[in-house]
This record gives structure tokens, C-alpha cells and sequence, in this order.
DNA sequence: GTCTATAGTCGGATAGAC
DNA sequence: GTCTATCCGACTATAGAC
């Protein structure tokens, strides 16, 4: 990637952070970027196909950038806090948001869509990875696979953060609960609470 | 309300849900609406307003239209069951979608979030209300207040809706773990399990 | 209250010089 | 590859007739 096209993809990821899908054009990024407006169209034949790069860039980034860490989780407890340490990093560096702004435009785009879908994918699947290892053989998987309990975390993180724009103080103590939450069920995942709970599965199925 | 200012309130709607907050603007509201595009800033000022304004309407008529059937929920499957049916109802009607696409929007404009967190609002105190009347002394509740967990599902079921945007299938299968997950927990719910859940909660304090 | 007409602005995209 | 200049459509908002 040459550098003008580098400069013309971070600066769409800025732009959807600063002012959201809606306020997204080909002019306000090529600001952003410090380069010509018609560049945009040299380099990437249209706003449509320079959101679509931006995306899938973005979430390779993202996901590279903790692959590392994922794979050497071990426990749900270091899951956590793995967890609360991405959350934390991506929400100051604006990443979780530009992915509800990907989302929301691709509900009505269905050239957005393609992109974002794969983005996402990349999270769920690495969290699906980690969630495997860390209670692959919980009676709880049962119930709930850990590619649906993947999506569920992802879906979850991405709500609170559009809930987090609107009224961060509510926002923040349900995710304190949350974490609580995780180490609750820790301190439940217990060899004797394990027999209790595949019986009870077994009698839901 | 006099019939234009209705037509031009229910159109908003319907236009967000088409074409999403990054598509609206005053004259495709107007043509949905099938009233004058000047109309619009006669009655409301301007496009903002006319956002900010149904989207208030839109919380309070929604969440009237369930306020009954709130009430009467007594147990946690009546209101697993009932949230079943508001997501199946409220997702074909397209008011999530609506919702979502106004948190996106408000990410960006504070002229629209404080609508938007109110109608949020009108959601969650309703939820948490029959959270706490379903399992207000369970001891799970010392771990994770009614109003957080009322956040969360909130959050949770924004977040899928996004999801299924562009990703139906892996959503869906989601969402059907999400329900078994809930009948597991009023397995679970039992008097021993709740003895055997407050000793663990005290430990974690 | 509702209409037409329009001012003024911004945006996507292209042509063509360098 | 990068620039200037520009076409053209869509938009918000207003003026003024009815």
C-alpha cells in the first residue's frame, strides 16, 4: 500500500470515529488525510469501496494486533481480563466505535454489509477459539455452543458502546457488573457444580 | 397532533428503518409521509427536531404498547417468553432497527442523544422493574443489580439486531442459545442452588 | 397550513493539465 | 500519481403566493 492510500484509510477509520457513518464523505476524509479530494477516487474508484477497505483493514489490524495474547489464554479468569484489557484499549482508540458505525450503515448497504460481516467474523472467531479451549468441555456448551456464546459477547460489547455515547454513567456500572458477573461464574465452574449441571441439561434436551 | 405532523413523525420512522440514519434527510421523509417537503420545517423547525421528536414518539408508543404485559410477568419464564415475543413483534415492525440507528446517529450529535437516552430509558426501567419482582431476592442480584442486568439484555439484543444485519444465520442460532440459556437458569434457580449461590457471593465481596 | 420556487451549500465523481 | 476545475445532483432552509 502506497502511502497516500495508507493515509486515505486511517483517515476514514478517523472519520467514522469523529463524525459516524452518517457524517462520513470523500471530501471530510481526504481533509482528515491531508490529501486531494479526487485521490480518493484515483485510489479506490469510490466512497462506497473506500469504507469497504477501511473495514476489512481495520478489523485485520485489530485482530492481529491481540491474536498473540488470545492464543496464550488459558482460564476464563485470564480471559477477563483479557477481555477488560481489549475493551478498554479499543474504547479509548475509538475502534469498537467505528465497528457500531460500520454496523449501523450496513443495515441498509449491502455493500457495506459484505465487509463488516467479515470484520466481525474475525472477532467472533478468535473469541470462539479462546472460549473452546477455556471451557471446551463445560456440561454449559451444551446449552450454549461457543460460537453462539462468541456472538453474544461481541453483540453485547458493541450495544454498551452505542449505549455508552448516550449515557456513559449507567453504561460503565453494567459493565462493572458484568465483569463481576465472569467471576461468579468462575468460582461456580467447580467439578461438583459440573455433575449438577449436566444433569440439568440433560433433562433440558 | 394534527395528521401532517403524524405523517411526518411515522415517516421518520419508516425512513430510518429503510435507509438507516445515514440515509434520512428532510425530503425522502417527505415523500414517505406523502406530505410537502417545506412541511417538514413549518411543523418542526428543522430535520433535528423532527428526529429528536420521533424519536421520543416512538420509545413511548412502544413501550405502552407492552406496559400491560410487562406487569402481569410474575416468574422468569413468563418473561423469557414475553421477550421473545417483543423481539419477534419489535424486530418485524422494525422499531430495533430504528433504535439502533438513532444510538448510531446519537454517537456523534448531542442534539439527538438526549431524545435517544430517554427513550433507552423507558426500555430499561421497564425491564428492571420486572427483573426485580422476578428475582429481586434471588442472590444473584448482590452480583449483578437489576438495573445492569436490564442494561446489558438492553445492550445484548441492540447488538444482535445489528448483527443480523449482516449476518442472519450465525444470529440467529445465537439468539436460540440465548433462549435455552434462560430456561437453564430457572433450572437452576432452585432453593439449594440459591443457598449454595449466596455463599459464593459473599465469598467474592 | 400548504404549496411552488429558489437561494445557497455540499457531496460524488470526472476531465484533463502537469 | 497528483493537482485544479468543474459538472451535476441532492440537500437544508426560506420566501412568498394562495
Amino acid at each position: 500500500m502506497t502511502d497516500t492510500r495508507t493515509r486515505l484509510v486511517e483517515g476514514t477509520l478517523e472519520a467514522l470515529r469523529t463524525q459516524g457513518i452518517a457524517g462520513v464523505s470523500a471530501r471530510g476524509i481526504a481533509k482528515i488525510a491531508g490529501v486531494n479530494q479526487a485521490l480518493v477516487f484515483y485510489h479506490f474508484g469510490s466512497l462506497h469501496e473506500l469504507l469497504a477497505t477501511a473495514c476489512r483493514h481495520s478489523a485485520e489490524q485489530r485482530v492481529a494486533h491481540y491474536r498473540a495474547r488470545f492464543r496464550k489464554v488459558e482460564s476464563l479468569p485470564e480471559l477477563l481480563a483479557l477481555g477488560r484489557e481489549i475493551h478498554a484499549g479499543e474504547r479509548a482508540a475509538g475502534n469498537v466505535a467505528v465497528l457500531a458505525q460500520l454496523l449501523a450503515g450496513s443495515q441498509n448497504d449491502s455493500a457495506l454489509a459484505a465487509p463488516t460481516a467479515s470484520g466481525l467474523t474475525l472477532w467472533t472467531v478468535e473469541i470462539a477459539q479462546v472460549l473452546e479451549r477455556v471451557l471446551g468441555d463445560s456440561p454449559f456448551t451444551a446449552i450454549m455452543p461457543v460460537k453462539d456464546l462468541a456472538h453474544v459477547i461481541a453483540a453485547a460489547f458493541v450495544g454498551l458502546e452505542l449505549f455508552e455515547g448516550v449515557d456513559p454513567e449507567s453504561t460503565g456500572s453494567a459493565m462493572d457488573s458484568l465483569a463481576r458477573l465472569g467471576e461468579l461464574f468462575v468460582m461456580l465452574d467447580g467439578p461438583l457444580a459440573r455433575t449438577a449441571l449436566r444433569r440439568k441439561v440433560r433433562r433440558l434436551a
